[in-house]
DNA sequence: CTTGACTCTGTACTATGGTACAGGGGGTAG
DNA sequence: CTACCCCCTGTACCATAGTACAGAGTCAAG
């Protein structure tokens, strides 16, 4: 099949196919020697549902690399993968928590916020001069490496089994 | 005061503050015409804390900056603002709804898992490659327009008051 | 009078997940 | 034969929120 076919019954454009191509997430088959276009197998569009399903469980790309990684090694374990699913949702709680903690800030402050008059005497906006404390701020992740120059995401064409 | 003092009141760096200033969240002060360093105030100060303190709550930059100047319009109402509180409120509240479906359906992942053997009978992994059904992906904002080009997210030093 | 700390200006780069487009080549239908 | 659609390659761009750095200037202390 071709990659505007690929794409269709994946339902994603060509330029994210190409993307996904970029890195690493499929292989780009090679040309054909006598000229014409390249072709893309069913596995393909296997490859490539399965990164937006993941997607929409919360992993990232990077996240997903390691997954297929994962599925590809020969020695690789079913636990292994579980850990990840577990950490994942260990994500989404500590997401959730974050939510829930911005949510009472912001409930408290339309609470007592009169609703109408000037804005110079909003007590939202004074609340947030002021200063006081509210929700914490959450810089996502510690990026664990702080001067590390020529490491990308993920690395492009890295793992591919 | 100087901007490394300016920096070190609101808790950001120097590079932070020239950001803002770029983004018009502040508005550079002159140079004096004797040379030497620009010079600037508490208002300042505030200004970026302002900044800081709406963002703990999930607005985003542009959302602050129609906050700000908000509260810079003399005929601007408080209704105004607690209108965007409400609609930040119901955002989180949305981001939330989210997060549990994800989380759920993480959980059904991980319950189905026998946790080990080899990941080629991971039901996790083939969960994501028969793509069957989850959580719905979420790409965040419609994106509203989608064909304009010259036009960026806060326009650089737009609304200064 | 030199050193060190700071400032200024401009530009480029980071991560994330794509999207867009220019300028070619390939293949088929009228 | 020429349209027209699709493919290929490479590069640049989108939003978001900064961070980093080069190369110059400024200022105060020793």
């Amino acid at each position: 099949m071709r990659i505007g076919e690929l794409a269709r019954a994946a339902s994603v454009g060509v330029e994210t196919v190409r993307f996904y191509e970029r890195k690493g997430f499929i292989k780009q088959p090679l040309k054909p020697a006598d000229g014409g276009f390249r072709s893309y197998t069913e596995d393909d569009v296997e490859r490539i549902r399965f990164v937006r399903q993941a997607q929409t469980l919360g992993f990232s790309l990077k996240e997903i690399k390691e997954l297929l990684s994962l599925g590809a090694d020969p020695d690789g374990d079913c636990a292994a993968v579980r850990e990840q699913a577990e950490k994942k949702r260990d994500d989404v709680d500590a997401k959730m928590a974050q939510l829930m903690n911005i949510r009472a800030s912001l409930d408290r402050l339309i609470d007592a916020c009169p609703g109408k008059g000037a804005t110079e005497f909003c007590t939202i906006l004074s609340a947030f001069s002021t200063g006081e404390p509210s929700a914490q701020i959450a810089k996502p992740p510690p990026k664990t490496s702080p001067k590390q120059t020529t490491r990308r995401c993920c690395d492009d064409k890295e793992t591919q089994s």
